[in-house]
DNA sequence: AGCACGCCGACT
DNA sequence: GTCGGCGTGCTC
């Protein structure tokens, strides 16, 4: 055709109009479509001889359209341009009377050397290898892939998140040689699960057995884990735990020190710094490190020979990257498993319903101790429901009710007594005292707060005062602090118990662990120390209907969730551990707690979600924008058969004039609120929901389209 | 996403 | 006649 003649005519490598510089190349223009171009170049320098192109994701620029780019391969980069290595290319050019002008550099990887490109017009040359360090290899492109691909995302987003930023100092040194694999391990406390010993002989024979684990309540869980990595390493293969925070992967990281020593592990968590992360990462990516322990990030970790993936706590709202496009470490790993074909163990106290689906499913199996082990491990869990709180005096008078003194009061002459209260503050949101209905302002309907001791009750999003409140659901008049926070309740104990030390533990100071001497430990959910010793002597679980009144699909399981991972701080019953919770006893959460049964808890959690059609049994996706632009989403989306829609419903404290930074929307589209529509499709149909939105997704960045939308895979919170 | 080319209204 | 509006399309 006429137009790639003319594309010829400027191209100033193309044979007969001579190169730049007086270089010759041997540049052979494809005379038919249907073939191949040999690679052409513009500057003209020599390429390389063997595979003269470099395909390339590039970092920035068309992120949305999610596609390689081929650059030519000068021969000087012949050697370095390996596939995985950073290059830095230009991206973005025009062609301007023959020339090419413009372009900025972007970084990039190299995913790909080939002999030939399918692209019809000359390539530009590659403009740097940053680093001959191959950080993005055909094992972690692929994952990435399928991430991006599981999530309706792009590829580099999810690079960026695979693949931490280079430090050129940690790459200058060479990682340690790796040590010879080591002796398998005891298998100690595993023998108090029923099927411990043969999860852990199936993983040293290389098999790939997979299980939901539901730890003992008490301490050893750190170990059994890492006994498990162990194991895996024993049998010549690698292993990598993701765990929800930085306290709990150096528990493990102490337990897999001890077990295997120095040199066979490393720790990546964000504590370490970017650099020494990095080092950390690259002895893994080099091979040198064959077991990782780390928080969400180390889900990607390019572990070699991997064979045993784990996850601790799948629960935890932090295994959700918090980045484009916020894959979740289960999710992650469960890929990894299914296509590195490793074994695969999903650890807890409790069980998610995600977790129970596995069993369900037949795809894993329980790895669960008998009701004698559990018995043995457990605290006695005793109930003050609001009957009881209500006829309590002493409830009137102070906060705890008097069952919560007693057990408090005995527990201290043994040991430490741990607190747990919802969340950090002071007096933050406000309910009516009669109903419990939270208290709303009369002008916008915001949440009412305190904000200091004394002071008139105002609205959280306003900021009017609401002296002469009253509620809507019953009339009361009287407000009542929904959540009464870490320093009000410490205050309040330490008065009460002037002997004993108070100790805090919040999102600001969390404390990794307490000693075994008497103490108050008052914590929020997530933050609670480690006794030492046999573990605390009691723990009160304060405002459990305040937990468990959240208006979310998982308000039950993470209220057990989150009492279950404080009980089991505790020491068992027949050490007089006791846990006192303020919920009331006919709650399915509660009886679960009472009776230690969270997979019995899960498995109902999960026919009741599959009878409603929620996820996990479902898959939903979310679409989040104004009005116009869900609407323009809907139109251009293809749906799988059997899809359904929910909503749209307004989204709180989101809306187009508000929210954010928008600077255009002139056109009276401004101060539309935000809506979110929830797509629902029936099991099996999730990949072909994400195939679909990421079409979207791909058609709207294409067509520039004006109204922003956020279109989410699995969301969390779904109310 | 940027950034340039392209085809229709009010200015020196 | 020209400067400039942002509609459309491309980027290896």
């Amino acid at each position: 055709m006429s137009g790639e003649n003319g594309q010829d005519e400027r191209d100033p490598d193309a044979p007969g109009t001579g190169g730049q510089e007086g270089e010759q190349l041997a540049l052979i223009r494809e005379t038919v479509r249907k073939t191949r171009a040999k690679p052409r170049t513009w500057r003209g320098a020599a390429l390389a001889g063997e595979l003269p192109v470099a395909r390339v994701l590039v970092d920035k620029g068309l992120v949305h359209l999610d596609q390689y780019f081929d650059y030519a391969v000068p021969a000087a980069m012949d050697a370095e341009a390996q596939p995985g290595v950073r290059v830095r290319v230009r991206f973005g050019a025009r062609v301007v009377k023959g020339r090419r002008e413009g372009g900025t550099l972007h970084d990039g990887f190299i995913v790909e050397r080939r002999v030939d490109s399918d692209f019809h017009g000359p390539l530009a040359p590659l403009a740097q290898v940053l680093s001959e360090e191959r950080v993005l290899g055909p094992a972690l492109l692929a994952l990435c892939r399928q991430v991006a691909d599981r999530y309706a995302g792009s590829l580099a987003d999810v690079v960026q998140l695979a693949v931490p930023p280079r430090m050129a100092r940690a790459e200058r040194d060479p990682s340690p040689a790796p040590l010879p694999d080591p002796p398998p391990p005891a298998p100690g406390s595993w023998e108090r699960y029923a099927t411990g010993p043969a999860y852990l002989a199936a993983l040293a024979r290389g098999d790939t057995p997979r299980a939901v684990w539901l730890a003992l309540p008490g301490p050893h869980w750190p170990h059994e884990l890492a006994v498990a990595m162990a194991t895996a390493l024993a049998g010549g293969r690698g292993a990598l735990a993701v765990l929800p925070d930085g306290r709990a992967a150096a528990r493990v990281d102490q337990a897999l020190t001890e077990l295997l020593g120095e040199g066979r592990h490393v720790l990546l968590t964000a504590d370490a710094g970017p650099e020494e992360r990095y080092r950390r990462w690259l002895a893994v990516s080099r091979g040198a490190v064959k077991a990782v322990v780390g928080t969400r990030a180390a889900m990607f970790a390019p572990v070699a020979d991997l064979g045993l993936v784990a996850l601790w706590d799948d629960g935890d709202s932090s295994h959700a990257e918090q980045h484009a496009p916020q894959p979740h470490a289960r999710d992650v790993l469960l890929l990894r498993s299914r296509e590195e074909r490793t074994a695969f163990l999903l650890g807890g106290v409790t069980s998610t319903v995600e977790g129970a689906q596995l069993v369900d499913s037949g795809w894993a199996l329980p790895l669960a101790a008998s009701r004698a082990a559990v018995r043995e491990a457990a605290p006695l869990i005793r109930t003050v429901s609001d009957a009881d709180q209500a006829r309590d005096e002493a409830a009137r008078a102070a906060r705890l009710p008097s069952l919560a003194w007693q057990v408090t009061r005995e527990a201290l002459t043994r040991g430490p007594v741990l607190v747990q209260v919802p969340r950090r503050g002071y007096l933050p949101r406000l309910a009516c005292d009669r109903c419990r209905t939270p208290a709303r302002c009369a002008a916008c309907a915001g949440p009412l707060e305190l904000k200091d001791q004394a002071g008139t009750p105002a609205c959280g999003w306003c900021g009017r005062p609401a002296a002469d409140w009253h509620c809507d659901e019953c009339g009361g008049v009287r407000l009542r602090a929904r959540v009464v926070g870490a320093r009000r309740t410490a205050e309040e104990l330490g008065r009460v118990f002037p002997s004993v030390p108070v100790r805090t533990s919040g999102r600001d100071t969390v404390l990794a662990s307490v000693g075994d001497a008497p103490a108050l430990v008052v914590a929020t959910p997530g933050a609670e120390p480690v006794a030492d010793g046999p573990g605390y002597a009691a723990a009160l679980l304060l405002d459990g209907w305040a937990l468990l009144n959240r208006p979310d699909l998982r308000a039950g399981e993470e209220a057990l969730r989150r009492w279950a991972l404080a009980a089991a701080l505790v020491r068992p019953a027949g050490q007089h551990g006791t846990v006192v919770v303020l919920a009331e006893p006919t709650l399915r959460p509660v009886q679960a707690l009472v009776r230690w049964d969270p997979a019995g808890h899960a498995l109902r959690e999960l026919a009741e979600r599959a009878e409603l059609r929620f996820p996990p049994v479902a898959r939903m996706a979310s679409v989040t924008g104004s009005p116009a632009a869900i609407a323009d989403v809907m139109d251009t989306v293809r749906l799988p058969p059997g899809a359904d829609l929910l909503g749209p419903v307004p989204v709180a404290g989101h809306d187009a004039a508000g929210g954010g930074r928008r600077e255009r929307g002139d056109r009276g589209e401004r101060g539309e609120p935000w809506e979110r529509l929830l797509i629902r499709v029936p099991p099996g149909a999730g990949a072909a929901l994400a195939a679909a939105l990421k079409q979207v997704r791909v058609a709207r960045a294409a067509r520039g389209a004006a109204e922003p939308a956020l279109i989410r895979m699995d969301p969390l919170d779904i109310g």
